[in-house]
DNA sequence: CGATAATAGTTGATTTTGTAACTAACAAGG
DNA sequence: CCTTGTTAGTTACAAAATCAACTATTATCG
């Protein structure tokens, strides 16, 4: 039995999150799509391979919460359309390095200088100390230490 | 070309946010899908109908930002499991007002008693003023002013 | 060594979602 | 009333996500 009862789902935050990142991505998904004709998915792998340089699908899904055949399926595409490079790793056959090409690299840096007028102007409704506690807590939800 | 260079993809808004969602989702997800084979979207509707009493599909779209053709489905399944009850408006008979039946209630007690704890749980991680900041922020940044 | 388990990644079958077209009911102007 | 437009909600079909089973490779341990 629970006493009190001001519990309501509009502050319940697993549910504020999925609306915010619902509301978030959708507005910024018209750039990738529109201009590379990618998925969401696909945009975060090469996003994360813009960051990190190479890194492997499970180091991929592991930063990003991503699964690893929604990864799998991502990696074919941007391969196909010549954005990473996969090179199998001499000591253990089973993983492959995936790494930009130039063509990646070039849409990597496109996009992510329209990720960052898009998150200024997220944030811009926030003052600077809002800002910084936000991505702290999200980073702390998300149980990763940068 | 980009002048400044201190923006950390890392820190892009709906990247964090849909890792911080992600996380936070799946956790929860087992206690509405095991307890009662609900899909989130179900679920969401359930609460919703939970705290407000009677509503319109087109208004719990509108609260909770979920297209209307989820919603519909939703609906139409949890009618069909004998949670919600659809009553033809006289007036405008286009519209259908939605309300729990006493299963329903008795489920959506059921489980917003475990969100709760679920949110207790994730709160417990950061200060009550960060608390109430966060979810501050997160209605904002969804568009809805509470 | 050799059997068994574990891991990285892929693939196929099923489920769920998203887009767009649709029905049914109402509204407004002529 | 009667055309045209709008709104609430549904449905059909295509796209994507999910889950489970699969291949190929490496690790463990008798």
């Amino acid at each position: 039995m629970t006493e009190k009862d001001d519990f309501s789902p509009q502050d319940f935050l697993p549910f504020l999150l999925n609306r915010a990142a619902e509301e978030c991505s959708l507005e910024f998904q018209g750039e990738y799509k529109n201009r590379y004709g990618m998925l969401r998915t696909e945009w975060r792998v090469l996003f994360h391979l813009g960051i990190h340089g190479s890194l492997t699908a499970k180091e991929i899904g592991a930063r990003a919460k991503i699964h690893k055949t929604k990864i799998s399926r991502a990696v074919a595409k941007l391969a196909e359309r010549r954005f990473v490079t996969r090179d199998r790793d001499e000591n253990d056959r089973r993983t492959e390095h995936l790494a930009l090409t130039p063509a990646g690299e070039m849409a990597y840096r496109d996009l992510r200088s329209v990720a960052r007028g898009y998150d200024d102007k997220l944030t811009s409704q926030f003052s600077t100390d809002e800002t910084v506690l936000l991505r702290r807590l999200l980073k702390k939800l998300s149980g990763i230490e940068t």
